[in-house]
DNA sequence: AGCAGGTACCTTGTTATGCATGGTACTTCC
DNA sequence: GGAAGTACCATGCATAACAAGGTACCTGCT
């Protein structure tokens, strides 16, 4: 289910911008296609946003030889912490899940 | 942050309960302690009556020796399918956002 | 010229769910 | 008889994913 995805998608996008910048539209596609991680541009356009408005990224315009401009995001030094913490906090959930889960399924 | 757990608290009940039956107050306490994973009362109640709704678990009452009575929950068959799905999920979910975080933070 | 299709941006409204808060009732112990 | 602990529950808020719909630019076809 969809909600699988709360509070990780917008670090799953932080941690692509920390590979170099992208737009929009290029990381729907990648989250999409590669990672079968979302989703729709419903869901990343508002999560972009907010990302602004914490400060974690920056933006430049940059026209396109095919296309309309693009606004490419850039993470800031803000976001990288963000992320880092992020990734400190992921492990320990992880394997708690991963526990009870586990754990369980050995009954049978 | 306890968006993290989205999704993913219900299934974390049914796993306990697979073990054996438990009553609310028993599960809150299970999840906060050992796990981190969780909680308040306030989440656990309304969780617990979603998978009633769902028939994802069956209740008995019981008298308590020391309080008032408990209400205990047991998985139904349909409970355990959804179990069972939702651990068939949760691993390439996992891997997915392993993937994203590892492979980001070894570019440094 | 005009139109379709693809690329790119964005907003609005719905829905799901975790959590805070507050309320009831039973038991035990001082 | 009052406080603390155990146990149940409901209401309301905030958050974030997603669907749906809207604008605009470029290319290529006819």
């Amino acid at each position: 289910m969809s909600q699988l995805r709360r509070g990780i998608l917008q670090f799953c996008v932080l941690a692509l911008l920390r590979d170099g910048e992208r737009y929009a539209f290029e990381l729907v596609r990648e989250l999409c296609d590669a990672h079968g991680l979302v989703t729709s541009e419903g869901t990343i356009y508002p999560l972009l946003s907010r990302l602004r408005k914490e400060g974690w990224v920056n933006t430049v315009w940059k026209e396109s030889d095919s296309g309309p401009p693009r606004r490419y995001y850039t993470l800031t030094a803000t976001g990288r912490r963000a992320l880092d913490e992020f990734a400190g906090e992921w492990g320990p959930f992880k394997t708690a899940v991963d526990n009870l889960l586990d754990s369980e399924e050995s009954h049978e």
